[in-house]
Parts: C-alpha cells; structure tokens; sequence
RNA sequence: GGGCCGGUCGUCUAGUCUGGUUAGGACGCUACUCUCACACAGUAGAGGUCUCAGGUUCGAAUCCUGGCCGGCCCA
C-alpha cells in the first residue's frame, strides 16, 4: 500500500478563508432555526457604530462571540447571534457636517437626513466587510425583519421599538419634563453638545470685586473673571485650610449691586493662591460651578436666555449680550469704587469648537426619565446576573450607586428617533401616540384631531429626538422578537449574554437593566461578559490623533482572519485586563496554524482505520480525554485563552512531539503487525479529530478545511462537541514519558549521535507497557 | 480633582483570593541540528527577585499603608 500525505500543501493558505466563508452563506448553516428544539443561546451583541473602520478592539471582541456562539452550538444550543449596527446619533452628523461642508441647522431637516444616510450605508458596508472576513457566524448578514435578522438602530422597525418603550415608560408615570444646563454658543445662536466643546487656554481678566459681609461693617474682596454673573451668585467658598477666611465661616456675603446674600461656606475647591482665595459660585460661569452648586444642592438661577442674553433676573443688563453686560457692569463697579483691581490671566477655557467662541450655559427644558427613585431595585436586579469576569460588576455597581440625577433623554439633534409627542397649540397639552408604529412627529400630523384638554385643533409636533443610548438599550428585546412574535420574546426572555466593553456599563448595560426593570421588571440577561480594551504596544489606547491606530483589515491582509484568530484567543483574558496588539506577536502565534497543519498533514498519510488501541495509544487517548475535559469547563467559563493554551500545549507538546514520535514506526508498519499498525492509525486520527473540533470555535475555516478534506462534507461546525469518553488512568505517566524522551534526546546530542543511531538506555519500569514503541521510536538496543 | 481596575524575564502570561520548594510556560533572542508531517521545525542555553518605599510575619510576587506609571468612568 502506497502511503502519501492527502493534505498537499506544506501549510494553510489564507486564501482557503474566502472560500469557506462561501460556502457557509451558500449552505446557510448559521441561519437562525425559530422551531428548533435546542435550548437557545442569545448574544446581545453590541452594534457598532459605523462611522469609522471597525476598531481592532471590536474585531477581537467579535472573535471572543463568535467563539461563544460556536462553542454553544456545538454543544447542543439554538443560537441567536444576530449583528446589529448602530447608526443614530451626534457622530455622523458630524462627520455629514465635515465631509458636506454644511451646518445641520442651515439645511431642511429632510436633505440633512438623507446625507447622514448615504453616509451611513457607505461606512456600514465598510464595517459589515470586516466582519465577515473575520468568519463571525452570525445568522444573517441582510437586514431582515425576523429573528436573526441583522438590525440597523435607525431602521423604522428598530424606531417603533424605541418609541414604544418610551410610551410605556410615560404610561408608567416615569417621564417628566425639566431644566437642563446646557452649552451654548452665543455665535452659532445654538445649543451645542459637549462633543462639539472644545478647550483653549485664553486670556481673560481677573477683577476684583468688594462685597459686604452680612454681619457687621466687615468688607471682602472676591476675584471673577465673570462680574456679569453677579446676579446668578449662590455661595462664596473659602479653602478650609484657610486661615485667613476661617472666621467668615457662617457667616454671609452681601452680593454687589444686586444686594442679594449668599452663604460663605469651607470647601476645598477653593484655592487659596487663586485671586483673594475667595470664590463666588454662580450659575452658571462653567464646569466648576455646575459641579459645586449640584454638589451644594442650590438651585440655579439662569441669567441667560435661549437667545445667549442677559434676562430680567440681570435686572438693568437684561438684554444685552455677556460681553455688553461685563463691560457695563465692570464700569459701574467701578464708578462706586467697588473694583479694587484687575488683572489678566490665562486659563482653560470651553469654547465652540465651530465658531471658537467661548460658550456660556443656558436653561433648556429637556425630558428625563426617572431613575433616582430606583437604584435600589436596580441594584437588587444587578445581583441575580452573572459576571465574567465577576469583579466587572463592581463597575456597575458603583455607577448605580453613585446616580444622583435622572436621565435626561431629549437631544436637539436631527439624526436620531423622534420622540413621540405633539403638543396642543392652544393649551401645551402632551399628546402621547399608541405604540404600533414608527413616529415623526416634526414631519407628521397630530393622530388626534381635537385636544383632549380643550379641544383645540392646531398641533405642534415635538423636534427633539433620543439619547442615542435610549435605543441602544432596548437591543435585547429587539433581538429576541418583541415586534414580530411576542410569544417567542417572552418565552425566551432574558436574554443569555450581554458581551461589552467596560467604558459603557454605565451607559448600555446600565440603562438597559433600568428599562427591563420599569418595562418588564426582569433581569435583561443571564450571564452579562465585560472586557477591557486592546491597545497599543506600549500600552496606551489607540486614537487618531496618537496615529497608533491598527485597521483590522490590514491584520486580515497580512496574516489571515485565522492569524488574528488565534492570537486574540492565545494571548490573554480579556475580561482581565487590557490587551497589548503587536504585529509580531500575531505572527508569532500564526506559527501554531503551521504546526497543526503539519500534524493534519501527517496524520493524512494513514487511513482512517477500526482497531483496539494499545498501551501507547491509551495512553494518548487519557490524555486527550483530559485535555477535552479541561477546555469543555474553560469554554463553559468563558476563559477561552485558557482554552486556546490547553489544546496548543496538547497538540504541540504532548501529541506532536512525543505521541506522534513514539507510533511513528508502528504508523508506516516497521517492525509491527498489521493489527498494532491499525491501532496507531485509529489513534492519530481520533486525536487529530477531536483536536480540529476543539479547536473549531477558534479558528472555523482551518478547521472547517482539512475536516471536509479528510473527514466529511458535513460542516465541523454542526458537529457536537467531543466527549471524554477514554480511559485516564495513564495519565500520570505523561510528565514520565516527556521526560524519558527528553532524556534520551539529550543523551544523544551530548553524545554526538544522529537520532537514528542505536543507543544503549534504561527503560524504566513504569514505562514499561511502552517498551516496544519507545525501542522502535529512539532505536534502543539491549 | 474624585471613584474603580491593573503594573511578574525584551514581549505576553501562570502563580496573588487560601503567604512557605531553585517564580512555571510561551514569543523573541543565542548556539547547534535538514531527524523520512513541519527549518514558520527540533534540541539546548542565556534572561526575571515579581513597579517603588515602608510595614505585618520565622517567612511575601502573594497581606497592609503610601508613592510612581498606565487605563476606565465621573467631574
């Protein structure tokens, strides 16, 4: 019998990848079964947002899923792991901004949309690309309206839920509408979001100003880059530490022309070096006072209108503009010899990042969602889900705990889901509509035609639309089929998995937990996989601006989706700790596809055979029983590095270098019976067997072909995960044998001998059931 | 500025919770070896005292306190 490799080449061709993923969109494999009668396995996977190239992060993160998902379904599961995009919100308007050169207030709201959505379908494609040729096994790549279905959070489907969510929590009694402080561009006439703030360090001048103290004839002086706040002065704070203010401690200050007291009061946000070491906190001069008058809990008095001006509560500055009204102000100080000096200083200063002009604070009402109330509920409902890795809950925890103001949903933005309401022209009246369908209030007539208040009949439909993370965390319902089939949502609800990035528990975990709680009062997921961040090689995160960005695409280019592959689940728990991504370490592990691929190579030498094994051959089949064992509770953990390390060791160093070496002889039928040649046959490929579907979860398009070379057509990935189903009670002789062998190598190098040379050594005892392939395998003679 | 997480050979990592053999493994490096699956291989070797400073203890990478560095979130 002629014995020739049937794996040909001398190592795995990335090429093989596009293949293969053909081939499982041809054959539909992952689709999405709703009648199976598999338990279900969901994965609430984290949209990306598509408007730059799929991070590196995400591409490893996506692996870790996809290594879930297989896993699972090889294990028995119904899996649902669908793909979403997320598509709403501030980052493409203003990336529609840049690359149209348009502002989205000078263009109808219509043409605004549209050019958000042209680019919103260019960069989505650019990122699905991605994905699939990392291999995900999602159930479906198109946009589909069932279960499995990709999902985009701007479709209309993906809108009704969101808005529907939000009628239900207004039935609830949970919505209400209040004051928000805001940035404001004065130039741009336009509130501003805090990503579109930039900072500056700017001159300005420092004047100081004599107050009254409340008690007695005592006289203070306050330093203010901001005199025009007079009227809007809360407090005056002094360093603790402060001997020089101890004694105002209690005691009140009387505020200048306005003749209005505030408290002076210790706080260590005071700084004794600064100006008098003396500070007034106004509502609103900037971020400081923000903090300070919240922490304080005073409320706020706004001396700017909507329309960037001084209002009635400046009293004879109303009207005029923050700069008319410093000036003016400083002038009458001055006049009543109230500004004792002036001095210019240089400090950090927010300003448009469009029109560069330092921004002031304004009210704005806005709509909240109540969540203060609930923390405790929340948190009891944090306890009943699963962590991985358990200390990630402290980081939802601590959020929970640390809330202390409700959750203003309304954004003055254009790209994103319109809340539902009209308002009555007449009296103000708030029109909810009934969920069922996608709403657009600012383009759409009121569906009741008379106002159940007074009758009126003119409607004005509301503009603002959601917090992006409004949509975002009703995902796991979508998912499961809520719109479509309400008996599957609720038979399959929660959800198994939430996997996502720590930098966003406070945001999608936590508001999704807060929702489930008032729209289903159920935990949202069984089991919540928090991971950390893969950054650079030294360690820092990767950003534009750093130029240490990693496109995915390029790792693909270079060392194929399995290169990546291997390396994300090799190189460490990512639910632990940062990752450091560095292209010779990818390269590094890539060499274990080699190494396989060799092994697969020649094992394909023999054919697949029926026999008894022999002592060696038990022996292997413990350990690889063990190994099975081992990686079942470590993929069950989710610890899939682990996983990944156990079967490399396995392969590399027990199988390849000792099992592989000692049958060789026995394999090609030297020396030994047909029947111990069949046994070593039988062997080598129930190892090589059970190491691919180990390994399938892994790397799926190597394993997927060299099992279809040499085993069936049937998908490795629809085959069930292997058993311990040998013997182990030779294990103990593993560290034995490698050493033995090693011994012996050694020998020989020391002695000069080729390893074909005779050599003259102990077997020992215990090793003794091994005698006759060991003799064959070093050319042991008596 | 506040809260939280982390810091082990050049690089990645095990060990840290439950203190106690020469701190284990991998990549890379060096030397030798084409041994019929694999030179993207094999064998051997060098390399760390565990971020730093104190403390607890008979004994600390492991426990405590503080500093430094990196990260996340908040402000």
């Amino acid at each position: 019998m002629e014995l020739a490799p049937r794996v040909k080449e001398k190592r795995w061709s990335p090429i093989v990848e596009a293949e293969v993923f053909e081939r499982w969109q041809r054959d539909g494999i992952f689709y999405f079964k709703k009648k199976s009668r598999k338990p279900l396995f969901s994965i609430d996977t984290p949209p990306p947002y598509v408007n730059t190239p799929v991070h590196i992060g995400h591409a490893y993160t996506y692996v870790w899923m996809d290594v879930m998902a297989r896993y699972r379904r090889m294990s028995g599961y119904n899996i649902l792991f669908p793909i979403g995009l997320d598509k709403n919100g501030l980052p493409i308007e203003i990336q529609t901004e840049r690359e149209s050169n348009i502002r989205m207030g000078d263009v109808p709201r219509q043409d605004f949309i549209e050019k958000c959505r042209a680019l919103l379908k260019k960069y989505g494609d650019i990122s699905l690309n991605t994905f699939k040729k990392l291999g995900l096994s999602c159930n479906s790549w198109d946009k589909k309206y069932e279960l499995g279905g990709r999902y985009d959070t701007d479709d209309p489907e993906y809108r009704r839920l969101t808005q529907e969510t939000f009628i239900y929590l207004w039935k609830k009694g949970l919505v209400y509408e209040g004051v928000k402080t805001t940035n404001y561009c004065p130039v741009c006439k336009t509130a501003i979001s805090d990503a579109e703030v930039d900072y500056v360090e700017a001159h300005t001048m420092l004047n100081y100003i004599k107050f009254k103290v409340g008690e007695g004839e005592e006289e203070i002086v306050i330093a203010t880059t901001r005199p025009e706040l007079l009227p809007a002065c809360k407090v005056v704070l002094f360093n603790p530490e402060d001997d020089r203010y101890k004694r105002l401690d209690g005691k009140s200050a009387i505020v200048p022309v306005y003749n209005h007291k505030v408290k002076i009061v210790p706080h260590p946000y005071a700084k004794p070096e600064f100006g008098t070491g003396l500070v007034m906190m106004c509502s609103y001069g900037d971020y400081g006072d923000i903090r300070l008058l919240r922490e304080l809990n005073i409320e706020p008095t706004y001396v700017l209108d909507q329309d960037g001006k001084m209002n009635e509560n400046a009293g004879k500055y109303k009207g005029l503009s923050v700069l008319e009204a410093r000036e003016q102000i400083l002038k009458d100080l001055e006049r009543d010899g109230l500004l004792v000096k002036k001095e210019s200083i240089k400090h950090r200063t927010p300003i448009c990042e469009r029109s560069k002009d330092a921004i002031e604070f304004i009210a704005m009402k806005e709509i909240y969602i109540k969540q203060v109330d609930y923390k405790d509920e929340i948190l009891r409902m944090a306890d009943e889900m699963n962590f991985y890795a358990q200390e990630s809950k402290q980081i939802l925890v601590d959020w929970i705990e640390s809330i202390n103001m409700d959750w203003v949903i309304s954004r003055r933005r254009y790209y994103g889901t319109e809340i539902p309401l009209w308002y009555c022209k007449s009296c103000g009246y708030a029109i909810l509509p009934e969920p069922g369908r996608y709403y657009q209030p600012w383009k759409e007539s009121c569906p009741l035609s008379k106002c159940p208040r007074c009758n009126g009949e003119e409607f004005i439909g509301e503009e603002r639309i959601f917090d992006t993370w409004f949509d975002s965390s009703t995902s796991e319902v979508y998912i499961l089929g809520y719109l479509w089939d309400w008996d599957y949502f609720h038979k399959t609800f929660p959800c198994s998995i939430r996997p996502q990035g720590k930098e966003i528990v406070r945001n999608w975990l936590y508001y999704t937990l807060m929702k489930s709680y008032h729209l289903y009062n159920r935990k949202p997921f069984e089991n919540v996989w928090i991971h950390m961040h893969v950054v650079d090689e030294k360690g820092e995160k990767m950003s534009k601006s750093k130029g240490n960005i990693i496109d995915p695409q390029d790792v693909v280019k270079k060392f194929g989706a399995e290169g990546f592959r291997i390396w994300t689940c090799l190189e460490g728990d990512i639910t632990k700790g940062d990752i450091r991504c560095s292209f010779e370490r990818i390269e590094g592990h890539a060499k274990f596809l080699t190494k396989l691929w060799n092994l697969a190579r020649f094992v394909s030498i023999f054919p697949i055979a029926n026999a008894k094994p022999k002592d060696t051959d038990l022996w292997i089949l413990g350990a690889l029983s063990k190994l099975i064992e081992d990686v079942k509770k470590n993929y069950d953990d989710y610890a899939f590095s682990d996983s990944a390390t156990l079967i490399r060791d396995f392969a590399w160093n027990i199988f390849a270098s000792n099992y592989v070496e000692m049958v060789k002889a026995r394999a090609y039928g030297q020396r030994f019976s047909r029947e111990e040649q069949r046994a070593s046959w039988f062997t080598l490929h129930e190892c090589l067997k059970s190491i691919l579907l180990l390994l399938a979860p892994i790397i799926p398009f190597f394993t997927e072909h060299l099992w279809s070379m040499l085993y069936e057509g049937k998908s490795i990935h629809l085959k069930k995960f292997p058993k311990a189903r040998w013997n182990m009670s030779l294990n103990p002789l593993t560290q034995k044998i490698i050493d033995f062998n090693s011994y012996v190598w050694n020998k020989k190098k020391e002695e000069g001998l080729s390893l074909k040379d005779s050599i003259k050594v102990m077997i020992p005892e215990e090793l003794a059931i091994f005698s006759k392939d060991l003799k064959a395998m070093h050319n042991i003679i008596d």
